[in-house]
DNA sequence: CCAGCCCCCTGTCGGC
DNA sequence: TGCCGACAGGGGGCTG
């Protein structure tokens, strides 16, 4: 669920209950969660260790203790949120990963389908390493983007979905960007011409900042670190509006399966184009 | 290189 | 009502 808009704004949420608590020591009661190290290197090696800061790469949450880097990935059910121990939250049915902190509070990682991960490093690059630019980053460059594009012989919502081209795009915010630049979700990555390319990073940036202006989409799992829902998913113009009518053109918005992924375009915005 | 399929899981919804 | 398949904000792996 969670892309990088919504991962984001979870960010920004666990920064003041977060930042400065110490870890005491965790709990886990399903070991696919824990990614790595094993179950019991992790226990050892986290317990003991402040919270200096948090950060996102990706669709990747990044809390910095002292001596590693704490990480999850929401995937598609995620949650992780901050409580003090005695508080009970509809989530807390399916937290498999929790970490007490001082304080009397805890850190939680719930996730109905267990699909999350968790790790602890101290070598991010290795982990992370194979990602692309940040989109809302200076090293995501058009030069860059256009580079990416050549002689690929895949579909742009492909390309788009690739975190190695950039990173934190999910299935929603690739809808939503090329139906901002009138682009169909089939067009071939290398056959854009230098104008779509300079239109394309333009509305990724720009929906990907609308994501996070409304604090991300609320469909289905999605909560920020509050509990709360965001306000996204009232402002798509094609994710989820099947049948509805074009915000711009009052055509009906169609859905296909495109990179195995449910695709919703604009047929009249975003044209078929022949080559 | 890339499309297409599988897997990891659970919950929800629509059709019969 | 119950059952059953399809599908869901992700991503890794395999085949052809």
């Amino acid at each position: 669920m969670p892309e990088l808009p919504e991962v984001e704004t979870v960010v920004r949420g666990l920064r003041e209950p977060l930042v400065g608590r110490t870890i005491i020591g965790m709990w886990h009661d399903w070991d696919k969660t824990l990614h790595s190290p094993s179950p019991q290197e992790f226990a050892a090696r986290v317990a003991g260790q402040t919270v200096r800061g948090i950060g996102r790469r990706a669709k990747y949450i990044l809390i910095e203790l002292e001596h590693d880097v704490l990480v999850v990935h929401l995937k598609m059910s995620g949650r992780l949120y901050v409580a003090s121990a005695e508080d009970v939250y509809d989530a807390d049915r399916w937290v498999h990963v929790r970490f007490d902190l001082d304080g009397d509070k805890q850190l939680r990682f719930s996730d109905v389908r267990k699909f999350g991960k968790v790790y602890l490093t101290d070598d991010l690059s290795r982990l992370l390493g194979h990602l692309g630019p940040e989109p809302l980053d200076q090293s995501f460059t058009l030069a860059g983007f256009r580079e990416g594009l050549k002689g690929r012989r895949r579909s742009i919502k492909a390309h788009l979905l690739d975190q190695e081209i950039v990173a934190g795009i999910g299935n929603i915010y690739a809808d939503e960007a090329l139906f901002r630049a009138g682009i169909h979700p089939n067009c071939m990555a290398g056959e854009l011409t230098d104008e779509d390319a300079e239109l394309l990073h333009l509305t990724i940036r720009d929906a990907l900042l609308a994501g996070i202006k409304h604090e991300g989409a609320s469909i289905n799992w999605y909560r920020k670190a509050d509990g709360g829902k965001g306000e996204s998913q009232n402002h798509f113009y094609v994710y989820g509006r099947m049948n509805l009518a074009c915000r711009n053109c009052g055509a009906t918005i169609n859905k296909i399966r495109v990179a195995q992924r449910g695709t919703h375009y604009c047929p009249n915005c975003q044209p078929e184009r022949i080559y």
